[in-house]
DNA sequence: TGTACATCAGTGAACGCGCGTTCACTGATGTAC
DNA sequence: TGTACATCAGTGAACGCGCGTTCACTGATGTAC
């Protein structure tokens, strides 16, 4: 990130009229794009959207109220986000306890893939009504095993709980490298959630 | 927090000659208490820790070489704050899972209890040498509930990792008065730790 | 015991920076005639 | 088809703020004589 702070010349396009909203779905994507890019959550000011943007920090209040506005805009897509990427993972598994498995290990992917943006989103409120969604369909995903009898859990509610507080933790886990002070070797994603899915959704 | 700049005539006494190193302590206890007290990691600036210390920003710079160097003394300062408290909660112990579960449940209520301050200690580098005397303290208590028949681990460094990485994701949750969403009842911590030291360091 | 003085813990003013937000404006775009 | 004009997407300059850091300084404290 070099420090130029006015783009001049390279300026974008404008829009259209009528086309008001093209450059609100902009202005929330650079704002996704800075968080993702500098892996800082505290990079998510305004005039650093309206530079991402390719804007003047002035033309964001045409779109948003102020920065709170655009920040709720960057969670609200974030958690839209990650819903679609757990939805597809389930979607494409092939048994009930492969579905759980993949919806979890995308789960986690995403959060690593996306660091910055996964601590934004649960450091705010913490569990906000976005993330939810997420929530239940790890749930549902255990819930089918369960039917399908591959679960032996007495407690799906209780467990659904259990397994998603411990991805949240390998998620929220920073900088794996430094895993040889704890004399294991490289932490491999997949394994850790594989071990965590079946210990607490008590798979067969 | 009032926005009280200037704290004159409440103005703290001076220390008096050799004894330079107390303020270098009281600086550190500002910047932990006014982590503590804000419940925001980035009220940890220069300017604020002087503030609480009651003291003027120049002055920091006599103790320490600018603001990283306060941010590493309050981190090491809290690091050493989480493993007493650990190592306190394993010595009260009577038996060996009393151990293992009490120093869980103490790690886990230090983090809810000084939320912002943990969130500061493992979000920069995340699993950062002074954060290691604690994981081994409770992988020891793992390995000494296997010693003792007590467990049915047959990888307890793996367990551990499960372990810590499954607390991290509690400590690490955020507001859980809105648990409600979640159609759970409302989150009892030490119920959540018993379960999850229970099922991860398998627990006979 | 009394005074002169060096030491050094802490001060006060100032700097340049990026921030959020405001305001009056500009000038391309689409429409009315 | 050609021109005048209202619309409105986006600009540029400015504000006050808190920040980290610098620098020359002040004045209580302990020591030397």
């Amino acid at each position: 990130m070099t420090t130029k702070v006015k783009p001049t010349g390279s300026r974008r396009a404008r829009n259209s009229r009528g086309s008001g909203d093209r450059l609100r779905e902009e202005i929330v994507a650079a704002g996704v794009r800075l968080v993702d890019e500098t892996g800082d959550p505290a990079a998510l000011t305004l005039r650093g959207v309206a530079r991402a943007a390719r804007i003047t920090a002035p033309s964001i209040y045409k779109h948003f109220a102020d920065l709170a506005a655009v920040t709720d805009a960057v969670l609200a897509a974030s958690f839209v986000e990650l819903h679609a990427t757990l939805v597809a993972a389930i979607a494409r598994a092939e048994s009930e306890p492969e579905a759980l498995l993949g919806g979890c290990t995308a789960y986690v992917r995403f959060a690593w893939q996306h660091r910055a943006r996964y601590c934004l989103m649960f450091a705010a409120e913490g569990f906000s009504t976005d993330a939810v969604a997420s929530y239940r369909e790890i749930e549902t995903a255990l819930q089918r095993c369960l039917d399908a009898g591959c679960s032996a859990s007495v407690d799906p509610h209780a467990d659904t709980f259990l397994l998603w507080v411990a991805m949240h933790g390998i998620a929220t886990l920073n900088r794996p490298a430094r895993s040889d002070y704890l004399r294991l070797g490289p932490i491999d994603p997949p394994a850790v959630v594989l071990e965590l899915v079946r210990r607490l959704a008590r798979l067969i």
